[in-house]
DNA sequence: ATTCATCTTGTACGAACGTACAAGTACGAT
DNA sequence: ATCGTACTTGTACGTTCGTACAAGATGAAT
């Protein structure tokens, strides 16, 4: 009375991807040391054989995971890229481009985890130097190379505080501090 | 030919203690999610056992590392109140601080496992908050609690990029910063 | 000297893991 | 229409995991 299911249509590039945004969800929500093959096959709703069909070891799938969330990541700093250039005040502007980003605290938690991964795995970092690199990119024409540094800096580390605190954002206090770091 | 290996001196304290080290030292090297009862017993060269002798579960294993890692930042935290209270220059106290901390990058590696640990495990979040909360009291005094908190997330943020570039410390840049948020 | 709670040690067990693979199906090439 | 490659799906295998526990050894109390 049972059989097995019936195959669905073939589209290898989207399982592909599919099979990435799933892991990179289940990075956020149990880390990278407890990723497996099942939680993400159960997270696709794919069989397990899937994921070996596509991505031959663990790491492999893992690794397309990040690579999928710092994708993600380098369309948001585009996007910043975008907004500061048509903001009147950069600070400012940063800020809110703060709030938005602490607004979903999952992409933040996935960073980090990235972070954490390149500090242990030095195939991982260039996948972590993306943000770290991108961002005093963008700020450079703006405040200087020293200064985007430093308020990169900042940045991580209120965003760090976020994480650990679930505090709100002292949005007045980031803009002051922002200024001061840009020496405007 | 055999038989068990004939029984050490007991010490129920000090094995308690080397439980929690050996499981410090596994997560510094594989990280909470892969952190195990085995490769602790190992690390610890004490039968397995004893690890859940003495932790009814892996999480109070892991908690007991994860505590015993901030008890040791504790420590290093008043160390940097005294260094502080008897420094000419503030900036230039923390930016030497800092290079001193960033010479063993296994405990900023550590630090930072707990605190990508302590945004997914609320019950971890004390833990987390002795850093994020210390640095700045300890700061206040010298340059107020608003900055006190800037020049905190700014050294957060220093760390994690250190850990992601294995790149030196720019000890003259990180100073200035400092300065340019205590408003010197 | 005997007792007993406490600690040590080795082993056992079911569950979950990474990975391999057989069997079946879809679909472009012919 | 058929054929062959590429993909889908379910299952199997050996390993490692968290946890439980039996059996022996210790050492303070009596």
């Amino acid at each position: 009375m049972t059989g097995r299911r019936p195959q669905r249509a073939r589209d290898p590039e989207a399982r592909r991807a599919a099979l990435a945004v799933a892991t990179m969800e289940v990075i956020a929500e149990a880390g990278v040391g407890r990723t497996t093959h099942r939680a993400v096959a159960a997270k696709a709703g794919l069989p397990l054989g899937a994921t070996t069909y596509y991505f031959p070891t663990l790491d492999d799938l893992i690794a397309a995971g990040l690579r999928h969330a710092v994708d993600m990541l380098q369309t948001d700093l585009d996007e910043w890229a975008e907004r500061l250039r048509s903001a009147p005040d950069v600070a400012e502007a940063l800020t809110g481009l703060m709030c938005e980003y602490l607004g979903d605290r999952r992409q933040a938690r996935l960073e980090y985890e990235l972070c954490v991964a390149a500090a242990r795995d030095e195939a991982l970092r260039p996948l972590a130097e993306v943000w770290m690199r991108g961002l005093p990119e963008i700020l450079e024409p703006y405040v200087g190379a020293a200064a985007g540094r430093d308020i990169c800096a900042l940045l991580d580390g209120i965003i760090l505080l976020a994480l650990v605190t679930e505090s709100e954002l002292d949005a007045p206090g980031l803009t002051a501090a922002i200024r001061r770091l840009a020496g405007t």
